[in-house]
DNA sequence: TCCATACTATACCGACCGGTATATTTTGTC
DNA sequence: GACAAAATATACCGGTCGGTATAGTATGGA
């Protein structure tokens, strides 16, 4: 009976499978059930309706984030945690990992790309701050902690990719070697 | 006085900055300065141009890459080369890159990832290609493959992401760390 | 019971979409 | 220079786009 929920959750859908400047508001409302003008009402426009959706479900994201990187001393603990939380998240809520990464990568003057960029740059500073704590117990890794953390971001991408692709069940062994590759190589 | 050629130069670079589906063909004709028939006497349709672009531009580093990955008995040696490929096709073709990049990660039943499907299969292929001959050699990486590929490939593109979106440069150093940190981890 | 507010539907707007019918110009060949 | 073919322009098509004016209905408090 919420119209305003049913509209999110029916957009995250349609713009995670065919992207957000592909969907009209048209195909939306009737995927919902409702008509235009109850979607103009609790939305000003097609990009209001996009920054709902993204405070809901890219906040979600940010928030598990958040928690899961906590650095308490144990670089490796941490970084596990890390890609436990990413690995929770896209296996749980599939789409929306989906459309996140798709509004991550898509192109730099589209609405979509401008939407994203906040979350975005929240989970980069929540990561590279992980590498600077981490910087003050183990030396060597100083002034490098932005390539860290793009390196296992796009490593944990990577494998949440072959899980969307190719099935890959995203449990404790894949976080374990996907930290591990990450700090010992590709031969621990 | 090429105008097909114009036209693919347009719309890589619209298409780059805006996104396929946010780009009209009104707009990359009066780009090209030329008009709609014009356009759509070399190409089909939207789709069509689409297709002859990434003929040309996908087409162009595939075969680099391919070039790059023979692989020669050395495996740190033929990363680097990959690498050294991808970061110097990214940095000569940064419009190009993006593009394909976005298009990749697009919406999986968008017509943009359905166009670019084909070159990131044989990418991928390519680079599995070389895990599977090193571990001829090697063993330990055996059925691993694909994730190292994509492990590999993710750490790539997260780097050229440093490049687009903070100007790091893309020089031998980043590709010796990227395959160091890949093979040995982040203390190598 | 009255009223204000929140909500939803019908019907419509001008602008723009991808694509084309038709006509004209350029170009290379003989 | 005649002529066919390739290339380009003018003008237009039906359809869809994001968005809205208007009106009606449901709902909860006084």
């Amino acid at each position: 009976m919420d119209n305003r929920q049913r509209l999110l959750d029916c957009a995250l859908d349609l713009f995670s499978r065919y992207g957000y400047d592909a969907v009209s508001v048209r195909e939306v409302v009737e995927y919902a059930g409702v008509t235009k003008p109850t979607l103009y009402h609790y939305f000003d426009s097609k990009r209001g309706l996009l920054d709902a959706l993204l405070k809901r479900e890219a906040g979600r994201l940010l928030t598990e984030v958040l928690v899961a990187a906590r650095y308490q001393g144990d670089l490796v603990a941490t970084l596990e945690s890390i890609a436990r939380a990413y690995f929770a998240f896209a296996q749980a809520h599939p789409a929306c990992y989906r459309m996140q990464l798709g509004m991550y990568f898509s192109a730099p003057e589209s609405e979509a790309n401008q939407a994203i960029r906040p979350f975005t740059n929240q989970q980069r500073e929540i990561l590279e701050g992980v590498f600077i704590q981490a910087a003050e117990d183990q030396g060597n890794l100083r002034t490098r902690h932005a390539r860290y953390a793009a390196g296992l971001l796009g490593t944990i991408n990577a494998m949440i990719g072959l899980h969307f692709n190719d099935g890959l069940v995203l449990g404790e062994e894949p976080i374990y070697l996907t930290v591990h590759q990450f700090m010992y190589g590709i031969f621990s």
